[in-house]
Formats: structure tokens, sequence, C-alpha cells
DNA sequence: GCTGTGT
């Protein structure tokens, strides 16, 4: 196909290259094929203007894009732009009542659905609207009249992969298109593998092992697919993630399928996943979209650190200050680091007598579902959680977010005879669970030893920004500092 | 530590 046809029509906003004209980022790897373009900026100019601002547009996004060979991409003002189907358009507006794309929408929309669908590596904001970018991607670029799976969807957990389709089918509800979700079942009721039929559905969203296992077994044909997905990627390609299991199946979808684009999408990427992500798909031309880490921590929500003597002391601080003022500003996730705390915990509030549930690993697989439910349903105000939680759980009424412990880095690079370090990708993406679209929110950490205030410091200066210290004196305080977040009048 | 299969 000629290049001239994957050009978009004349553009109606900044092309990007415009931006390259106005201002290039000198970089090592920008040469003539990867020209970096910054792309701050790119929001349309009546939007300047205006003084109402969309929710799922962070206003102070600084997305910094590198283009591999010389494809111009126009970032999508509108979703008409796109040249989506009227069917999933309707679906955009009526069914997610979306106006037009967020910055990383208008700007990874382009570069996902035009020819050549290139590879891409795109890094945004929590809460910033990833899931419609691949979800979208997914929906526009399935042939509604071939029923094979055509694109495949991998995430961390199967609440995610729950939780993203979803969000795919109230979007593609006026298209027809056929989905399944690949997440393990529950022991009662689920058939052996080997005698399951094979899947007809033209999307899969799934988790890994489930996803390996349909492969093996051959139930997942992958020889049509166009899309493959890894949602969190940088934790599914992470030495202590799920880097094997990724790999086998990208190398066993490429081994049948050499036409199959490939999107990694996360809120972070720390320098060693990055580097190893960008080696993965350098093979091929592929399209970057990268934040600066200090970007990163959204300043939409307000952090603080409450000091205590023992653990017995954060129980206090949750029953006697958080519980008495969290009610009014909408519902609380309290992170645990162990199943075990989270048990504990659970266990001790709700002695005291409070409404709280728990999710962790080891519950029952519809245990898990059944909790989520509830809490998205409004049913429960108060939810403990493992990281099992950390990344992508979407539920736009949490304001509060307690960091009962730190996030850990148990990787053995830096546990060999070497400190403590606090895990910065879990601390930022349970901080996002606050927040989403823009809203505000607030961050309690729970800080006890000296341990606690090393990592914490290291916290704060990672992310450069300054963590207040709550004085646990009185209702007060906390009611001053929920004010101060904007979640109290 | 946490997450991710099914036999």
């Amino acid at each position: 196909m000629a290049e001239s046809s994957t050009t978009s029509p004349p553009p109606a906003t900044k092309s990007w290259a415009d931006q390259a004209d106005e201002e290039t980022i000198p970089s090592p790897s920008s040469t003539a094929e990867t020209p970096t373009l910054n792309v701050d900026g790119l929001t349309i100019d009546e939007d300047k203007k205006s003084s109402a601002k969309f929710l799922d547009d962070p206003d102070d996004s600084n997305i910094q894009a590198v283009t591999s060979g010389d494809t111009p991409y126009t970032s999508a003002a509108t979703f008409e732009e796109l040249s989506l189907s009227a069917e999933l358009l309707k679906g955009l507006y009526v069914e997610m009542k979306f106006q037009k794309p967020s910055k990383i929408q208008a700007v990874s929309l382009p570069m996902i659905l035009n020819p050549p669908n290139r590879d891409l590596i795109a890094q945004a904001h929590n809460g910033s609207g990833k899931t419609t970018c691949f979800v979208l991607g997914m929906l526009s670029r399935v042939d509604p009249t071939l029923q094979a799976p055509q694109a495949l969807c991998i995430c961390p957990t199967r609440e995610l992969a729950i939780q993203n389709i979803e969000v795919l089918r109230k979007m593609g509800k006026y298209t027809g298109i056929s989905s399944e979700c690949a997440v393990p079942m529950d022991r009662r009721d689920s058939i052996p593998i080997s005698k399951r039929s094979p899947i007809m559905a033209q999307i899969v969203i799934g988790t890994p092992g489930t996803i390996k296992n349909l492969m093996t077994y051959k139930k997942l044909g992958v020889t049509k697919l166009k899309i493959l997905v890894f949602d969190e990627a940088d934790q599914m390609l992470a030495e202590d993630g799920f880097k094997d299991d990724s790999l086998r199946i990208m190398k066993e979808i490429e081994k049948l399928n050499s036409n199959c684009q490939v999107l990694l999408f996360s809120a972070t990427f720390n320098d060693v996943v990055k580097s190893f992500v960008t080696r993965i798909v350098e093979k091929k031309e592929h399209n970057k979209l990268f934040v600066k880490k200090e970007e990163l921590s959204l300043d939409a929500v307000k952090q603080y650190k409450v000091c205590v003597p023992d653990e017995l002391a954060k129980i206090e601080v949750i029953k006697s200050y958080i519980f008495e003022i969290g009610e009014n500003v909408g519902q609380t996730i309290i992170f645990v680091r162990t199943r075990n705390s989270a048990k504990m915990l659970h266990k001790a509030l709700v002695d005291l007598g409070y409404e709280v549930t728990s999710i962790q690993g080891a519950l029952e697989h519809d245990e898990r579902d059944k909790i989520v439910k509830e809490f998205k349903d409004g049913l429960t105000q108060v939810l403990i959680s493992t990281d099992v939680l950390a990344r992508g759980f979407d539920q736009q009424q949490v304001n509060l977010v307690i960091n009962y412990d730190l996030p850990l880095k148990y990787a053995a690079e830096y546990t060999r005879g070497r400190e403590l370090e606090p895990d910065y990708e879990v601390y930022l993406h349970r901080v996002g669970r606050a927040g989403r679209f823009g809203r505000k929110g607030a961050v309690f950490n729970l800080i006890c030893d000296e341990r606690d205030e090393r990592l914490m410091s290291k916290i704060e200066n990672h992310f450069g920004t300054h963590v207040t210290e709550v004085r646990e004196r009185s209702v007060e305080d906390y009611k001053a500092a929920l004010k101060e977040a904007g979640l109290l009048i």
C-alpha cells in the first residue's frame, strides 16, 4: 500500500510535523528515522480559552513522543477524525458519555488506528484514559464479519481483566463484536481445558496463565490476531512480574503471525523495564510516548504522612481519625503489604464494629468478584486490599487511599546486602486509585519506625514532592488536611 | 512480599 494512503485528512489542529518545526528535543536517539517531538501544548486552542476543563484531560501532562519512520501523525481533536464506525461512535457518546478524546487518546489513537499500525509503547498518567486507547484500538481494528480471535489483551490480575472486558462491552455495545474474558474459573464449575470448545470470540481479554494454557491446548487461535495488548506492560514484562509468560505468548504469536500490532500501556516504566521493553519492539518500526517521572505524581492527590509509635497505633489512627472524617469524602481503600495483614486488619476493624471488607489473592475467585462488585456498587465504603488492586482498579468514588504499609521492592538486585527500597511504581499506582480522571483525592501514609521514615523520604525524593506530616492530635488536624486536599469544604 | 494455570 502506498505510503501516501497513511496520511490523515488535512490537519484541523497542529500536526506532528508542525510541532517538530517548533520544538525538537535534542536526544541521542533523535535521528532522521526517529524524530523526537515534544507534544506538550497539543491541546486545541478553543480548549485553552475555555474555563471548562474536561475531567479526563489532566492539563499538565507533558508527553514526549518518538515516532518511527516519516509517517506524520495528527492529534485527534474529536473522535470523528478517527474514522470510527457509526456503531462505535454511538458507544462512545451514548454509553461512555465521552465528549472528546483526552490528551493520551488524541495522541495515541491515530498511531494505533492508522496504517501501518505500528507497535506502540505508551505511558500516561493514572486515570487519564489509557483503557479507552487500547479498547478502542481493539474494537476498531476487528473485522466484524470474521468470527475468530482478532484482538488479545493480557492483564496482570483477574480483576483488571474483568474490568477491561466490562469497559469493552459497554463501549462496543452497538458493534455486535463478540468478546470473552479468559481468567481462572472457580474450581467447582470449571471443565477441563482439553474438553472445552475453542474460543470463537473476536476479542479476548485475560490473565497470563489462562491465556498461556489456552494457547498450549490450541483453544486460542492466533493466526487471525491483528492486535496484541499488554495492560500494565511494565509489570507484564518485569523480571519480577510476568516476563517469562509474556515473552512466551509474544513469541508464539510472532511465530504464526508476522502481522500483529503490539501495544504496551502503563502509567509507569522504570529505567530497567523501559530499556528492556524498548528492545522488544526495536526490531520493528514503532512509536513511543513517555512522560517525565516528575510529571507523573498526581497533583490532584494530596499526600500526607502520619507518624505513629507502633502497629497498634495505626489501627487507632484509622479508627479515631480517618473513619471519623472519611465517611463524608467518598470511598476509601486501605493498602497492606501482605495477605495476612489484610486478614488481621479486617478482623480488627470488624471487631471494633466497622463495616469494612477485604480482598487478597488467597480468597476464592467468586469471593474476590463479589467483594469488588459490592465496592463498585457502593455497598461498602472501605476496602482493605493487597496490591492485587494497586494497578488499574477504576472506581471513581475513591477519594481516599491509606497506605497501611509502604510498598517494598523485593527484586534480588535490591535486596542483596542493600538497604530496602520502596517500590516507587507500586506507590504511584496505589495513589492513582484516588483522584481518578483529575478528581480531588488524598493519601495518608502510616509511618511507624525509622525504616518507614527512610522509605518515605526516598519516595519524596524520587518524585520530587513534599509529603506533609499530620500531627495525630485531633480530628480537626485531619479535617484540615482533607480541606487542603479539596475533599472537605 | 505481591500477582499470575490446572492437574
